[in-house]
RNA sequence: UGGGAGAUAGUUUAAUCGGCAGAACAGUGGACUUUGGAUCCAUCAGUCCAGGUUCGAGUCCUGGUCUCCCAGCCA
């Protein structure tokens, strides 16, 4: 069990990590790290790796360190380092004092180069882009070796110089590893280590005008960090022997990088490059929409990161890569909340009901459970007076056999208050149904009937006169297609972004007792779902956001044509 | 046609030395119900293919098929 309750289940890299541990490899010792590139921000993709390193390094009592790959400063910003530290603590994991840039180790990196330079292991190179692809080969067929390969150590250490002080143009040349320029392995042509930039750095400012690569930054800063098992995804496999080569040249610490397959969801992206995109082409209202896979943006949506790492958790750590549905995530957000949120009542689609019978000007305090999985949540009073409203779903003028809800001459239960049956039906000119009259049954009040009478449906509702009036927001998956990436020639994934993700409803009517919630705040509404209290909302004009649906049984009679 | 990796129900996965293929989600049917919620019960459904070794193969061997990654001065 981990801090948060979860049940941990073994995986491949545990399996790696006790073999170590049992060989003495590393002291025994779990040094992990969380390593983002602040160039977006984080999505449900990363709580993976987020949980994995965390987690293993709790379950081992070892650390976890946090520390931004920040080595491309024409990419990164301040503002996504704050919203990756927010999210990482919002996730519930804590680095403590173990906050690092790559960018603070970019005077070791460059004595390292220098290193490697005066070990003949790299050299400055002055072929342009173009003709470095040229020279790298293909996939089938050897490259070869750049003219400038063969230059003197003492005319690369100069050169290196006069790149670090500004002397050349970006472009003009860049640092390579001198290794083998007929490796099947691609990674191993002679990689580039250091290229210029004459850029603005957001914490080394402008100390630098030469960048180190992220394979010449990366195994060198997990060595640095003393870190045991560098984790990550499957596609840096190949760059692991760079790694090794590099660590085995500088004689330094040498980490085990451990590949696992990244998580992905169907009917979403997951892509920096295309969260990118939603965001600046405004296919979305911003990072944090809540129909974004992104952990800002499921915040926002109402996600308890207990269930994201509940979620996490299950889809557990292999080598394949594979696509998970959303339905399993949406399963770990409904478990948490049907035993966390409060309930209250809410009517999205309001249908004015008058109860005939009942006394003008009278006020009932009804009794109603804040959470019938949770006791302690204990509970509240809900106003009960003549007009109220109901759920326009709720009604049907000529219903269906297995339509348990109201309809003329029909008698159902509101939730906490009476039995009421339908006496009359109110239309406009265009025959749409726009009040109702019904009596109630003064016995019947909290919903018992003394004389043991059933009724098949119980309602949800709210009084007209107390009711709040809100604006929801309802969202469906952001694509229409399971998988967006999927596109045929002259296609783009932005092609299948769902028309239909996003539906305001205003004119919402909702009970008093949320009047004072904080922005965040989780309910149920009963009878149709998780909602939070949206950023957007001010007491004078509440906003919510539909978390998920509850499960829905009727929807699926329905569609069966019931 | 180079190198690296991976194939188990619809989906995601488990299976100690080679020893009864086990779960979750989804689906279906039912029970219960003051949320058509929750809960409970039942049920459907799987080892990529072809050989081989073996008393016994998801696991080992041989051959094949399919999928993913790599040709940024991105990470």
């Amino acid at each position: 069990m981990t801090s948060d309750g979860t049940v941990t289940t073994t995986n491949f890299i545990r399996e790696i990590i006790d073999q170590h541990n049992d060989a003495g490899r590393f002291g025994g010792r779990v040094h992990t790290r969380f390593p983002p590139e602040p160039n977006g921000y984080l999505h449900i993709g990363h709580a993976k790796s987020i949980c994995l390193n965390f987690g293993l390094a709790e379950s081992y009592g070892g650390k976890c360190n946090l520390r931004f790959d920040d080595t491309n400063p024409t990419k990164e910003e301040q503002e996504y380092i704050d919203a990756i530290m927010r999210d990482v603590r919002w996730l519930g994991f804590d680095w403590e004092d173990r906050l690092f840039f790559a960018s603070d180790y970019f005077d070791q990196l460059y004595q390292w180069a220098v290193q490697l330079i005066q070990m003949g292991k790299a050299y400055v190179d002055h072929l342009s882009a173009d003709e470095m692809r040229e020279y790298r080969g293909t996939l089938t067929t050897p490259g070869k070796d750049s003219p400038y390969r063969a230059r003197s150590i003492e005319e690369n250490l100069a050169l290196f110089e006069q790149m670090r002080n500004g002397e050349f143009q970006e472009g003009e040349c860049v640092l390579r590893a001198k290794i083998d320029m007929t490796s099947p392995n691609l990674n191993l042509r002679d990689p580039v280590l250091y290229r210029i930039l004459h850029a603005h750095h957001p914490r080394t400012g402008d100390k630098w005008c030469i960048y180190p690569m992220y394979d010449f930054a990366h195994g060198q800063s997990d060595s640095i960090e003393g870190i045991t098992h560098s984790i990550c995804t499957l596609e840096f496999e190949d760059h692991r022997p760079l790694y090794d080569w590099l660590i085995d040249q500088l004689g330094i610490h040498h980490p085990q990088q451990i590949e696992f397959a990244r998580l992905n969801i169907n009917y979403t992206v997951m892509s920096k490059r295309r969260l990118v995109r939603l965001v600046t082409e405004s296919h979305v209202r911003g990072w944090d929409d809540p129909r974004m896979p992104t952990l800002s943006g499921m915040r926002r949506r109402g996600y308890p990161p207990q269930a994201i790492r509940s979620f996490v958790e299950e889809t557990s750590v292999t080598r394949q890569n594979s696509v998970n549905e959303i339905g399993l995530l949406e399963h770990h957000i409904r478990q948490y909340l049907n035993q966390h949120a409060l309930r209250v009542m809410a009517v999205l689609n309001p249908l004015r009901v008058v109860i005939d019978n009942y006394p003008e000007g009278q006020v009932e305090e009804l009794d109603a459970i804040n959470n019938p999985e949770d006791e302690s949540a204990g509970t509240r009073k809900v106003p009960f007076s003549r007009v109220l409203y109901i759920e326009q779903e709720d009604f049907m003028e000529d219903p269906p056999k297995k339509f348990y809800r109201l309809a003329p001459g029909r008698e159902v239960r509101l939730r906490y208050g009476y039995f009421i049956k339908c006496v009359d039906v109110v239309k406009d000119a265009e025959g749409n149904v726009v009040e109702l009259h019904c009596t109630f049954d003064p016995e019947t009040r909290g919903g018992y009937a003394p004389d043991g009478r059933k009724v098949q449906g119980t309602l949800h509702w709210v009084s007209a006169d107390h009711a709040l009036e809100a604006e929801v927001r309802l969202y469906e998956s952001l694509f229409s297609k399971p998988n967006p990436n999927d596109v045929e020639d002259g296609q783009d994934f932005t092609d299948f972004i769902n028309s239909d993700s996003l539906q305001v409803l205003t004119g919402c009517r909702i009970e008093p007792s949320v009047a004072t919630a904080e922005h965040g705040t989780r309910y149920q509404f009963e009878r149709l779902g998780y909602f939070n209290i949206d950023l957007d909302s001010i007491p004078e004009r509440l906003v919510f956001n539909r978390t998920v649906t509850l499960k829905d049984s009727w929807s699926k009679i329905q569609q069966k044509g019931g």
